[in-house]
DNA sequence: CGAGTTTATGGTATCGATATCAATCACCGC
DNA sequence: GCGGTGATTGATATCGATACCATAAACTCG
């Protein structure tokens, strides 16, 4: 037996067939006329969007997507949400995507492997279109799950040797060693490296990787390497790693730093102690976040147009959306962005 | 006519119907067994749970919500995701409800209240079960819309004077006056303020008032204020307004920023120019960033815990959840997190 | 002017899960 | 051995939109 429940109440939010009824069209009108592609008549839309406004509807994406099977939404995956260059991609990705009527579903994986799989399973979850992740290397699990999700996969800020799909990125390895080069270049010979040893942070361990072959090629003194902690590295950090750095091999003449917080850092514990930056040691950063542009010496690093990457990323997982859409299947793209090397007044 | 469909692309998803055929049992008791609290027993989880693995079933949330009327998301709105002061309140946020299985749907306003607006509503048409703002000024509509949402909300980073619903935050006026009058404890007597003139940062705005009844309460000159153009502020802009600021008032002896950015990228002006700070000018920020507690001198600060805030705008808005669900109605909450002015080498 | 096409709209099935209530079964105490 | 209690499971309706197809009206053109 079925009631008809009578409720004065407001709480409950108005649905689209109530909006239907009072504007007496049916409710397959009333989603037309809130699309913007839908063909409604000028005048049938006036009246519905009248009577949106009047009753307060909101339209609900949750219950379009189930019987769209479109949800909308792009996961993105991102060490950390406090690290201006990755936030810059998230930026960029929001920017690209939106237009689009995508939303985002941001994660944060803390730089650790185990925690980007927790992820990918939460994100699956919520069946977005596509999913951008911010590394090349993945657990097995997380690996499997993204390759048969069944929709676009982006990988970005590496070149992953055998990607899952998409790619938009660079190779730490190769601008860390073309810093190291700048660095020789400029006459230093005893160049060490600050950070990059944590598992967690497979980028950074790229960049010693870059800095461990260039010496190689250059035949200056190898190992000559400081690390400290997990990641996300701090500037103070860098500044405890530089002492050590000093202490441990005192002919250093020049610090590469897994980043430019650490460098920033690196440099800030030199002036309270002293050593001139570069006379008694050149300090270089990676990823040219304001601090570096903006602190005296300005500092010299790798730069990446982060909110390249995700606008880039964007626009290829909306290609790939498109071709799925029109049934039309190219391969996957891989996009290498450009990193420049800033020599500025550190080195 | 129905035709039974015979596919094998495994391109399709597996559904929970599917995974209940399998393993036996009807779709309801899959569904309990993969939350944690269902009553389910251990033979029959472990065989389901067998199953789930065999067929990579992943549960599909956006069915589920349409259903339990509960999506499981959080809105949180944020200035800007580049400020590390906001994305500590995000991951603190993220912290405190990530526990109880709910997910974090973050946007940008980019300071401005019509594209906050316009975030409301695209926010609310994901049915969000709760909703974080960081602000407590809103457009009239936007206002509108988070009350009638039927949602809990929670505004923080401010004190507005008229909640919406509950509140986790401080004033930013009073933190900023009594910031002038730590300068003035110190014996500076000509006393400037550096940005927040923009209508679109209220926070901004807040600081400069309280500076400005500071000054008057004080006896000190007044109207020495420079601003810049609209946020976010950069360090670039704060050396620029520095060099203003002096050329237009030689006399000022101190300047407060409208945040640590802008004061770091000032204090580094002066460095460039040799103006001693803090013997020429001392400078004092806000938001305590990690810069300014790793540079030279170390910047003068308000600082506020904004993870915490994060975290307790968090408990808070589980409390009202909770709230609902048990269907008590307890009044909304206010909960001020305290400041603390941080003297440092600046000034 | 009639066949063919376009435009506007509605009816119905469906997306994939969960709420709710009912049914079954084992076990317990007296 | 019987009613009662709790644990486990299932059947069915439903959440609120959109896809898909059908239909009616208006319009086009040789």
């Amino acid at each position: 037996m079925k009631r008809t429940q009578i409720r004065k109440s407001p709480k409950r939010p108005a649905t689209m067939a109530e909006v239907a009824a009072r504007a007496g069209v049916s409710a397959m009108t009333v989603s037309r006329a809130l699309k913007s592609d839908g063909a409604v008549s000028e005048e049938t839309r006036r009246r519905i969007l009248a009577t949106v406004e009047e009753l307060g509807y909101v339209l609900d994406l949750s219950a379009g997507a189930l019987s769209s099977k479109r949800t909308g939404f792009v996961a993105v995956l991102i060490p950390s949400i406090n690290n201006s260059n990755f936030s810059d991609t998230a930026r960029g990705i929001t920017e690209a995507i939106e237009s689009q009527g995508l939303q985002m579903l941001l994660g944060y994986t803390d730089y650790d492997m185990d925690k980007e799989e927790q992820l990918v399973q939460a994100m699956l979850t919520r069946r977005p279109d596509g999913i951008i992740v911010t590394d090349g290397r993945h657990t097995p699990k997380a690996r499997r799950m993204l390759q048969s999700a069944g929709i676009p996969v982006v990988e970005t800020w590496d070149l992953p040797a055998d990607p899952i799909d998409h790619v938009v990125g660079f190779s730490n390895a190769e601008a860390s060693r073309a810093l190291v080069h700048r660095l020789y270049h400029q006459g230093y010979r005893n160049i060490a490296f600050i950070g990059g040893a944590s598992r967690r942070d497979t980028r950074g361990a790229d960049r010693r990787l870059g800095y461990k072959r260039a010496v190689e090629e250059l035949g200056l003194p190898p190992g000559r390497t400081i690390s400290f902690g997990n990641p996300p590295i701090s500037m103070e950090q860098g500044g405890e790693a530089i002492v050590h750095l000093i202490e441990q091999w005192p002919d250093v003449d020049a610090a590469v730093c897994v980043s430019d917080l650490s460098a920033f850092g690196a440099i800030m514990e030199c002036h309270r102690r002293g050593w001139a930056v570069p006379g008694r040691i050149a300090v270089a950063g990676f990823g040219d976040f304001e601090v570096s542009r903006c602190c005296w010496p300005r500092i010299t690093t790798v730069a990446v147009d982060c909110r390249n990457i995700g606008l880039e990323a964007g626009r290829v997982l909306l290609g790939a959306l498109d071709d799925v859409r029109e049934k039309r299947t190219p391969g996957p793209e891989t996009l290498i962005v450009p990193f420049q090397v800033i020599e500025r007044e550190s080195t």
